[in-house]
DNA sequence: TCTGGGGTCCTAGGACCC
DNA sequence: TCTGGGGTCCTAGGACCC
């Protein structure tokens, strides 16, 4: 058995636990730049307010219904969901984190076997030790238990915790196919064109077909419908394949100048990434392109990928490769809108060494990492860092209505709780 | 004026090997 | 006139997730 615990409108709940007067409010929280909307707050999805929305495009019903609009505070979200998955983990040894407001947990053999018993407990005590809701959902496979917490989420009498029972046709006929978890838009649209409404309909279909249809995972996605089990608990996270590092830019960037300092704070963010989880990347990929949406400019999307050889995280050499591979396609006249660097080919340090490296330099290069990074750790990232990023604040996002960081930074603890 | 930032997996088709 | 049968690897594109 499996039990899926999912935050309540996550964003939103954690902007409230540090200001409970917004309790009752509709809250929406915006994307990096506050470009769109991310999350919403039960009122604000009652106010009709979509997942992905241009908040520029919301200025009526903003206005309208007095609605709170939060920029994100990824440092707040961050630290909240550790101190939620810490508590889960006191109420069971095997739990998966599977994002940032969600975890899968193993109930098998959780004593006294009344699960839905231990997972109110829990779900109280998560409301009390961090003040975020979460609705939890419980089934024989993660599909049902995705299944079911849906299901926990969309009827409030429930109590936060839902079971699917065994051959419970009924919960499974309640959910639209859309809803299941690994049924996207498109396969919904198709499986709609063949008759396929729930994910009853789905668990009913030959699984073979679906296979042919679709793909194997869409197969086992509706043979988990029927309670068995093909996605197991994932405990200990594989080695990420790629790392992408991109932002929109608050302004329009032209000049090259500007553009390159962009792409070499993205290096640098990727190759500290790299090194924090002990990896080395194999080629780069650079990209930047103009506004997807304004078809009144000049559009232009430009891309290159290197080679590393050899495999490196090291900051000076991926600003460089990133650099070199980005000079040649950037094209005067145009206004970017976003920049990115990704790494991929991944893998773990140990690496064939190079012929025509020097080792000396190699163990400066590590040398001045390790420094860098100690550095920046203790006095606050980015306080040594390569001339190449630049002095100017052209990677400032818009970020006009954070609320302070509570629990990480010490400047912005909270003073007082507003309305306690 | 203004539209986020990350990831994963699967499949088909082409190039190559014997 | 007639042209086999078995692999692997890579890539792009498309789907999905949060």
């Amino acid at each position: 058995m499996y039990a899926l615990a999912d935050c309540n409108n996550f964003y939103a709940s954690c902007e409230r636990v540090f200001e409970p007067h917004l309790e009752g409010k509709p809250v929406v929280v915006l994307s990096n730049n506050d470009g769109c909307i991310i999350a919403r707050s039960q009122e604000s999805k009652m106010i009709g307010f979509k997942m992905g929305e241009p908040i520029f495009k919301c200025k009526g019903l903003v206005k309208k219904h007095s609605v709170i609009v939060r920029s994100s505070n990824f440092a707040l979200y961050g630290d909240m969901s550790r101190r939620v998955m810490q508590t889960i983990r006191l109420f069971s040894p095997d739990v998966e984190i599977y994002s940032i407001d969600e975890a899968f947990i193993k109930l098998d053999g959780l004593a006294g076997r009344n699960y839905e018993k231990i997972m109110r407990k829990m779900r109280m005590a998560i409301l009390q030790w961090t003040g975020i809701p979460v609705s939890i959902g419980i089934g024989k496979t993660k599909t049902l238990a995705k299944l079911a917490n849906h299901y926990a989420k969309k009827i409030p009498e429930v109590g936060g915790v839902a079971e699917i029972p065994q051959n419970s046709d009924e919960m499974l006929r309640a959910v639209e196919i859309e809803d299941v978890w690994g049924i996207g838009r498109r396969w919904s649209k198709k499986l709609r064109n063949i008759g396929v409404n729930t994910a009853f309909d789905l668990a009913a279909i030959e699984p073979e077909s679906i296979r042919r249809s679709f793909n194997i995972i869409a197969m086992k996605t509706a043979m988990e419908l029927r309670g068995h089990t093909f996605f197991r608990l994932e405990q200990t996270p594989e080695k990420r394949k790629t790392l992408l590092r991109s932002r929109s830019f608050g302004k329009p960037v032209e000049s090259w100048h500007e553009l390159s300092e962009a792409i070499a704070s993205h290096a640098t963010r990727a190759a500290e990434k790299l090194r924090n989880e002990e990896l080395v990347a194999k080629v780069l990929r650079v990209f930047f392109h103009t506004s997807l949406f304004n078809y009144q400019e000049p559009r232009h999307s430009a891309h290159a990928t290197v080679e590393l050889i050899p495999p490196t995280n090291v900051t000076h050499t991926i600003i460089k490769a990133a650099l070199g591979a980005a000079k040649p396609v950037w094209k005067c006249g145009f206004r970017y809108k976003r920049a990115g660097v990704q790494l991929i080919d991944l893998s773990s340090g140990q690496t064939q060494n190079s012929l025509f490296e020097s080792q000396e330099t190699k163990a400066r290069d590590k040398r001045m990492m390790v420094i860098l990074d100690s550095v920046n750790a203790s006095m606050g990232s980015g306080t040594l860092h390569f001339a190449a990023t630049g002095f100017t604040k052209v990677m400032q996002m818009k970020q006009t209505r954070r609320s302070p960081r509570y629990t990480t930074h010490w400047d912005e603890l909270p003073k007082c709780l507003c309305g306690l």
